[in-house]
DNA sequence: GATGAATGAGGCTTCATTCAT
DNA sequence: AATGAATGAAGCCTCATTCAT
């Protein structure tokens, strides 16, 4: 029972971080907002992690995680690399206009230097993105120069970039559009071939 | 003589201002540790800047001149997108090889959210990259379905990010190669194409 | 058990704020002495009060609102301005008697110009003191010549300063005396006649 | 020459001071400010004065200083104390409608509890109003209750009082008439019989 | 003599973190 | 178990004061 209550308050304090972290910065995002928003008290938070940076590094990199579990799900499920991008790249647009917070939450950590990845996050995506290249080289699709590091760039970085600088409205306020899924998607498979 | 030393000591100030933002991140960077990174008392940064805010607005705009005085000019003197693209893409991989921490203060602050990006400076790039990409749909090299912000993000975006994760050593550590450049200048054009 | 604790802080930083506006003056009164004073943490104070002038304006709205109080209760209970002087005159003086300080912190913020009264207050008081002398002009006990501005700088203005003049021992060190009292009741209503 | 030139800027300094003291307050009134309006560097200033708060006590000693001056002028050319207080009162409204800065000045500081008035000038202001009183007491003018207190509190105490609380705007925000200016003379007048 | 560059103490305020209840 | 009162370090900024020029 207690457990019940607990899984509910601890989703409620992670929802809460990325709320305020979003709608914040990073720094500015204060416990006791972060508290306030999930209806616990400051000092509760420190029941689950040992300060702010620890609840935010905790968060990070359950949401690489997220990237990770779907890129190999797709990797897995889907035949070709074609396939793979499309569907992942339809998911994270999909994410970001129903949940544009998750994604926000994922690109400000990815992009603030002092966040770092923890090793073994690291090292999962690392082989993650070795073998979709590998398989990409042997179906033909991905180029033989493109390198993991290459593919986290394109596929990755260019995805969440394009929705951040969307988001901020450098260029453009709208919303996204099946137009600029499509128009990713044909990016990233140029890029890669 | 008092000049040449407060140049000094400005351009000290400059150094260590990049050089703990890319440490730090934006709003972690504290005035008085970059003080002391120039090796000057902290109020004495409030000779030259009103305050952090304008500190950092001053040296993004001087960073975003860079780059918009690069592109501008390569757009001028270049007789075609990929000739523009190739020189400035060695050109920036030039600055990061001899002065990495100019070009990721840029990435820094182009990701960062918690920094608002001066009105002005924005309207330029937009114009700048309005006119390099109709140039480019004139003369076929650039595809009609790419806007300004796709060139921002392709060419732009995708260099300082690639830049980034290398520099972050994600997936190698090594320093940038002949290859790599070439590299980018392929991606970028053929996203572009 | 917390609220008596909180009860009892509050009246500490209170009394501290008095002590050492009085002490000091309204802005060389910094935050950490009063805090030191009351026995308080700095960061405490902002738990009651959102800044500094929010700090000092509750206080003195609780200070002006105690004379205002007094006036209005003595306008409607005592039956001549004479009574009302008298009374409201004894009441200071025993005030002063017993707690300085309190008085001592009014004729601060009256007298002090970098402070701004809230308009609320400022204009709760002349309506008071206007209803009080047209009440003195129908029974010919104030001068028809004498406005709310004039009753306020004799019969509140003066008061204070006597007292404060006294407190600092410009000419005399002595307590307050029966013949004090009497005296400035007989100057007010001199004056007013 | 240099002599002359030096009493100049003396002059600058002080009258800078006043003006940005009544402006600023106290406190806020900063020794580079008043370097600047004064046109001399921040150094300079302390050629004449040790510090910020030596720079205030002597204008404030000189401000009083002129009080006693007038007043002791006016006590031994005028033949009654009703033309003393008329010559006297007149005078300091005078001033005030031309320069109320001076007035405004002296105001502040005899109310700002942390400045202390020099032994020197005290002594000399309370002989000078026991003289007066003692003069008063022997032609009847002045009621013998009426001590040398009693008599500063009302002719220049509430005189100062009136003046910053039109200045203030308490209650009116008219300038200066005639009218208010016998007014005064009629309540001192009054209040000392 | 005069300047103003430079410092550093101190002011206000916010907040992560602790701990008594 | 949960709270939130309380602290104190740290952030930004201003300014009196000093001193090399």
């Amino acid at each position: 029972m207690a457990r019940i209550a607990d899984e509910k308050k601890l989703e409620a304090i992670k929802a809460a971080t990325r709320n305020v972290v979003v709608k914040e910065g990073i720094s500015s995002a204060s416990i006791s907002r972060i508290a306030a928003k999930a209806g616990v008290s400051a000092g509760y938070l420190y029941r689950y992690y040992s300060g702010k940076r620890e609840l935010l590094e905790a968060l990070f990199d359950e949401s690489l995680g997220v990237i990770h579990q779907l890129l190999s799900t797709y990797a897995t499920k889907k035949s070709s690399i074609k396939e793979m991008v499309t569907a992942f790249t339809y998911r994270i647009f999909e994410v970001a206009t129903t949940d544009i917070e998750t994604v926000s939450f994922q690109h400000r950590l990815l992009s603030d230097y002092s966040f770092e990845i923890p090793p073994k996050t690291l090292q999962e995506m690392q082989e993650l993105f070795q073998g979709i290249v590998k398989w990409g080289h042997e179906t033909k699709e991905i180029n033989p120069n493109i390198t993991a590091e290459h593919f986290y760039v394109i596929a990755i970085g260019g995805l969440l970039e394009f929705i951040n600088i969307r988001t901020r409205g450098f260029f453009v306020t709208d919303k996204f559009t099946q137009e600029d899924i499509n128009q990713q998607i044909v990016f990233i498979l140029k890029a890669l071939k």
